[in-house]
DNA sequence: GACAAGGAGATCA
DNA sequence: TGATCTCCTTGTC
């Protein structure tokens, strides 16, 4: 590895290595105050800006002079040494009075064995011309005059930083910087990186924009824009706390954890396995209506979809589009959330606990087979309790109430005069004949004498539970699932 | 009167 | 033993 160009004011070094190239470059010169350099998961970072709604993100500063290098302006007689060589209309100074907010954050791609990762590090550029990289010390020191330098063969500035009163060689400086401009633009041209291209990263796009697990948390969700995203100032914290890789971090891991419960939930409701590979036909149509269904997007006949994972698996999204033109995209997504689970360590968990082949339903709960088939009326199957297989269809007398409304609510085409969603999303829904209802479960329970004062009673039981709530303005007959049981 | 909320004991799998 | 049923009281609309 060998390092080919470092710039001082954007304290970022370009390395030639093996296998990793610097994806992220210098941030854009118009960046506001405040606006920084975003870092993501480990899997791409690069990647991450795009999918976050950017069709043309910026691209990396790496075949064109930055815009910030040009020739410094006149500065006033008490200008530090060190600003001379900062465009003070560019990019912020820091500040004397103050170490925080106007340091610079960046990429900064450190020589291995520090980043085994393999990914971007983010750093901060302290005065005193210190590089500070959380848990990384760089053996790199800086020209004293922070002007940009091949450690290659400028590594003759290890003497310490001379304060404002030394004298200083105005020659020496302009040629020192000449010679950076010339080193500038050589390691833009000559460099031959070759970019990954990069792909839509569908798992990432819809963990982030799912804001349930914020909310829960009582997060401030963070606003993404095109290519970056805006980090309010840290007020008054340390050098550490301004950098924004564990916060981000932080969220992108508690949205993959939230995607990982989703699907987890999905797989309980459905008895299916989480990995769209095994999926049977019946497997197939199940998740595809129960995924139109959970986002309020409009039924498609399943004969369009009567194939095995395997198979829908090796769709594209444009093929999802022509089955489903309306909701095609939406179903590719989520099946991109799939496919990853199965590559995640919870798959094992499942694989170890509950074998899914052929997989039983949750007692009471459509299954697969049921929820492909719609036109199954729920009222004349009461009797039927455990089939062969192993499946449970939905007449079992063994059911949770919360189950059975939810099967209910699922066949709206019979039972929405009774019972209806209101905000499916949220899954907020409304009994409409609670006197039908109650003799619905009572059926099914074979409790005759059901009636929905009990019912109703047994609703509120939830409420401790954690299973349903009352909507926040509260209505009469109208209840609300609480995640995950909403699913 | 219908419904909401919740306490308390009984019943069932 | 947990989930639900059953009965009850109190309160609101």
């Amino acid at each position: 590895m060998v390092l080919i160009w470092g710039c001082r004011q954007c304290a970022i070094e370009f390395y030639q290595m093996p296998q990793t190239v610097p994806r992220s470059g210098c941030s854009p010169p118009s960046a506001s105050q405040g606006e920084r350099a975003v870092p993501t998961s480990p899997a791409d970072i690069h990647h991450l800006l795009r999918l976050l709604g950017a069709e043309s993100p910026p691209e990396p500063m790496l075949h064109s002079p930055p815009t910030h290098i040009k020739p410094p302006p006149p500065y006033p007689e008490d200008n530090n040494y060190l600003e001379r060589l900062y465009d003070l209309e560019s990019y912020p100074t820091p500040s004397p009075s103050s170490d925080e907010g106007s340091i610079p954050t960046v990429a900064f791609q450190p020589p291995s064995p520090y980043n085994s990762l393999d990914y971007p590090v983010f750093i901060k550029e302290e005065p005193h011309n210190r590089l500070s990289v959380p848990g990384f010390a760089s053996p790199y020191p800086l020209s004293p005059s922070g002007s940009c330098v091949s450690y290659g063969s400028h590594n003759q500035y290890l003497s310490p930083v001379p304060h404002h009163e030394e004298y200083i060689d105005i020659e020496d400086l302009l040629k020192e910087n000449q010679i950076l401009q010339e080193s500038v633009q050589h390691s833009y041209i000559t460099p031959k990186i070759e970019i990954e291209e990069p792909r839509d990263h569908i798992l990432l796009r819809s963990a982030l924009e799912d804001t349930t697990f914020q909310k829960r948390l009582n997060l401030r969700p963070i606003p993404l824009e095109l290519g970056s995203v805006k980090m309010e100032e840290s007020s008054g914290g340390t050098g550490e706390e301004s950098l924004v890789t564990p916060a981000i971090d932080r969220v992108l891991s508690m949205a993959i954890e939230q995607s990982k419960r989703d699907v987890d939930n999905t797989c309980t409701v459905l008895g299916i396995s989480p990995d769209p590979m095994q999926w049977s036909t019946s497997d197939v149509k199940a998740w595809v209506m129960f995924t139109l269904q959970h986002f309020n997007l409009p039924m498609v006949p399943t004969e369009y979809f009567a194939m095995d994972g395997a198979a829908l698996v090796s769709l594209t999204e444009d093929e999802f589009n022509q089955r489903a033109p309306q909701a095609g995209s939406t179903l590719y997504a989520q099946l991109e959330i799939w496919k990853a689970a199965r590559h995640e360590s919870w798959r094992s968990q499942w694989t170890e606990h509950e074998q899914p082949s052929p997989a039983p339903a949750p007692p009471g709960l459509p299954s697969a087979d049921d929820l492909s088939d719609a036109e199954e009326d729920t009222e004349s199957v009461n009797t039927s309790a455990s089939q062969g297989g192993g499946k449970v269809k939905s007449g079992s007398t063994h059911i949770h109430l919360w189950q059975f409304l939810k099967e209910l609510l699922a066949s709206p085409h019979i039972h929405g005069s009774a019972i209806r969603w209101l905000d499916r999303s949220n899954g907020i829904f409304k009994i409409e004949d609670s006197v039908r209802v109650a003799r619905l479960w009572g059926k099914r329970k074979n409790r005759p004498a059901m009636n929905y004062d009990k019912l109703s009673r047994s609703i509120r039981q939830y409420y401790k539970k954690g299973i349903m709530k009352k909507t926040e303005r509260s209505q009469r007959l109208v209840y609300q699932f609480c995640h995950p049981y909403c699913l």
